[in-house]
DNA sequence: AGTATATCGATATATATTTATCGATATAAC
DNA sequence: GTTATATCGATAAATATATATCGATATACT
């Protein structure tokens, strides 16, 4: 949070959401959206923090962020909420994806059908071995890695995944980069260099795999 | 960090790393992996911090907390570095696994080389369709789900990734933990609950996807 | 109507994490 | 040998995040 003063009065800037509440708010919206049709209209953040095994006062500083309809003894209206929730994360309007790198991983993620309710659509995949080109399985295209500039202008599409092998990582990054992507998730374990005005984001799950391991070796 | 007052001392608990430091280890040692045989036996925290675009007092305190052997001018000595680390993050010894759904997702995790890196071994997949048990493409088995158990209980497997469908989850979950199961990744989007002595880590693509998508059109 | 209670939002405190500062030290240059 | 400098570790300050407390309020009960 940012506190600018101007002639002694406090002015906050509200836009910046932290990373972590973020990160959390997918998470009450997986919850709400769970919920039986005959489930009550509204529900506390105490209930809410319960199921979810977190604080309550937590819950509703996150929900703050995003709303301002919570009514003391009452809680909130499920519906607004996940209205409320869908609308400010994004998930109703959709945003295209492309893939690079159409193996195992890259197959998966294409033929993923779960991307939708996230307001995601994945357009394509692309790869340069012959075998894969073409439309096997999926139901989504997989193109040779030469079509990917003209799409990606075409359609304007700004987000890549990066599911090739992590040698050839960095030179995908750059191309993409070149052909108007703005936002990058790399799954391979290669940390990338971007520009400032990038976002990459690094996915290992290897990694992630390998804490678990360790956290559960020190709990003992 | 935990302080507790005796007599008078502080005496500080050395037990507990963060775990957003955690994270961020394995980020150090896959740099210092890739670093050039022929590179300079040491590096300083300037240097990686600069590279990995961190601050460089964050990279020094990061270290500090699984070794000791940074010296003025001349900085840590790779070699030892990266052995630290990896015997710090439990890489040397290897962890099995496995993983309960042998689908689009699953198998890709299955035939996934890189995972001995991190000293994570999957030794199979489990399915209840007939038409994927059996090994096909990839060299670890998939054996039907009544197996799990007297394979993890005769192995004393306690590390499973889950990557059934999401009505499935739960029931799974439930399921694997009386086989013996102690750690859990959960691909799918749906929150698990586990006892307390159960650690599970949820790893939700679409949503951190969408996070992604959000961020970007922020920035505008 | 009056009171009890669940719940909210706001404010305050505690903890965690990041960033800055500074003296100490090992090497290199002179 | 002395000095300059890169670098470390430690301590301190700033920021971010999580938790606790409390008055206010909408409903339910008497
Ligand atoms: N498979 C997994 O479960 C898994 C898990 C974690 C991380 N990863 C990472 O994801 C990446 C992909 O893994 P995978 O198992 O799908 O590998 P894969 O070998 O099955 O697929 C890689 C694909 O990339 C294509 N490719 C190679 N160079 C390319 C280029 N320059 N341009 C476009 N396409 C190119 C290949 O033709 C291949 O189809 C790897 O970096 C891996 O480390 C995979
Ligand atoms: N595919 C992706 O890229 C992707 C991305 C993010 C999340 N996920 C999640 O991962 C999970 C798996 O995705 P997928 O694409 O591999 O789906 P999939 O349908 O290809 O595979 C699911 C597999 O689970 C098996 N299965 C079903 N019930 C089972 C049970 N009770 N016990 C054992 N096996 C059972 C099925 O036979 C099937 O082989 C889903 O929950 C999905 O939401 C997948």
């Amino acid at each position: 949070m940012y506190y600018f003063f101007a002639e002694g009065v406090i002015i906050i800037e509200p836009k910046c959401i932290s990373r972590v509440i973020l990160k959390r708010l997918p998470i009450y919206l997986g919850y709400l959206k769970s919920l039986p049709n005959d489930a009550p209209p509204h529900i506390s953040a105490t209930t809410i923090a319960n199921v979810l095994q977190m604080g309550e006062v937590q819950v509703r500083k996150d929900l703050a962020a995003v709303c301002d309809i919570g009514k003391p003894k009452i809680g909130y209206k499920v519906r607004d909420l996940i209205d409320e929730l869908e609308t400010f994360l994004g998930f109703k309007d959709m945003n295209d994806v492309i893939i690079v790198g159409a193996g195992k991983l890259g197959k998966a993620l294409l033929s993923y059908e779960g991307f939708r309710e996230y307001g995601l659509s994945i357009v394509a995949a692309f790869d340069v071995d012959d075998t894969v080109i073409g439309n096997m399985n999926s139901t989504k295209p997989i193109y040779h890695i030469s079509k990917l500039s003209d799409l990606c202008q075409r359609m304007n599409i700004q987000i890549g995944i990066i599911a090739v092998p992590a040698e050839s990582a960095q030179a995908i990054c750059d191309y993409i980069i070149k052909c108007g992507i703005k936002a990058i998730m790399n799954f391979t374990p290669y940390l990338l260099k971007v520009p400032s005005d990038i976002i990459a984001h690094h996915v290992n799950i290897a990694a992630s795999l390998a804490l678990l391991s360790k956290q559960l070796s020190e709990q003992t």
